[in-house]
DNA sequence: CTCGTTCTGTACTGATCGATACGCAAGTAT
DNA sequence: ATACTTGCGTATCGATCAGTACAGAACGAG
């Protein structure tokens, strides 16, 4: 018995949607109206597909959940993987700020973090995502913490740094840019903080 | 006709529990699982009370929540009316900041700030909750900016001073340090992360 | 063609949502 | 004691929740 499917060799119907598109809309209302906000009613409109379809393609709405996450990690958010490949430490903390800054407040997408605003809180059934939204932002800071470890080894930061708090810092006031950009801050507004945020990072 | 009580002239039967108590318990709720995430069983099993007694009581779910949300400013967040109310900027941004990590990672109460993580992105029943701590955070904003446009003027920061940064970057890593509160953030996690956003406060 | 497999649409499940109708309990006022 | 007013408890409302059973539709294999 084979569940999966295996490339090209495709038995039985075809599917009649494309699940990447279908899972580019869920994410964006994830982003929007958060996991608990977001009704399978809503994901199925917004995705042009029949729930029957959906629960076929991605399980359930925790599953459909975390791929959106994924997706919204490789795509919107991935400005942070960018930044930690700049070359210096200050140059990856600014790329890492300004991503933060234009992701949040881009005019085609929904305003704030998903990673932030989807799930900070939940009751019972929200629970989940809850907790996987929290292992998403500490695996960010986690990154963070290594580049700026590695920074401290190759000398562009000082060997009095610490990583853990640098790192810290900069996931909090992304953080806070998510909530300020879900207020309704805009990109001008934010940027400025993002500037002030930086004029302290450590000299090399 | 009278519809408000007045004063200690009670007639018909008295309530038979304390709507202050009844409230505080409401809004650790609302603090904990977020709006749309506490069910109205939730809130009254905490309460104590019974629905009937918690719709006459305080109108509906929105409204307790409104009246949860004023408790909140008065308690758990009142320090940030206290910072404001500091000799000099940089005691009020240092209060503001210290007391936004204090009041986020308190033992005995939820993690995480009740007017970010309960109703950051929410669906069609819960904008309107989402919008009043919108309204709320901008407040917040408004009153720091206040606070440094006085500063201005008092010569305690220095007169190049953008108010509305500042006040725009306090509460963006206040926001921040809510968020990773709920991360599970400690507070001898967060309260480096608070020094290092003062370190560069301009000199008065 | 027929068969096996997979996808789709309708219609529905039990559970839970916020909110209420109604009758009784517990007070004050006369 | 009786009338009036208000809070409380039960039992329930229609709506919506996430999730699914089932039948037909659309494909490849034989």
């Amino acid at each position: 018995m084979e569940t999966h499917r295996k490339g090209k060799t495709a038995v039985g119907r075809p599917r009649g949607f494309d699940a990447e598109e279908a899972l580019e809309r869920a994410m964006r209302v994830f982003w929007e109206q958060g996991y608990e906000g977001a009704s399978l009613t809503d994901l199925t409109e917004a995705m042009g597909i029949t729930r029957t379809s959906m629960y076929a393609a991605f399980g359930n709405k925790e599953e459909l959940f975390r791929k959106a996450l994924e997706r919204y990690t490789e795509g919107p958010a991935s400005y942070a993987a960018r930044a930690a490949e700049e070359p210096t430490a200050r140059d990856a903390a600014t790329a890492f700020l300004t991503g933060s800054v234009r992701a949040t407040t881009r005019p085609d997408s929904p305003a704030g973090c998903l990673g932030v605003q989807s799930a900070l809180a939940a009751g019972g059934p929200g629970r989940n995502a809850r907790d996987a939204l929290i292992a998403w932002r500490n695996e960010g800071v986690a990154a963070l913490r290594d580049r700026f470890v590695r920074a401290v080894d190759e000398g562009d930061l000082p060997p009095g740094a610490d990583p853990g708090v640098l790192a810290r810092y900069l996931m909090t006031v992304a953080n806070g840019i998510a909530v300020q950009a879900a207020s309704g801050a805009t990109r001008e507004e934010l940027q400025p903080v993002a500037d002030a945020a930086l004029r302290d990072w450590p000299p090399a």
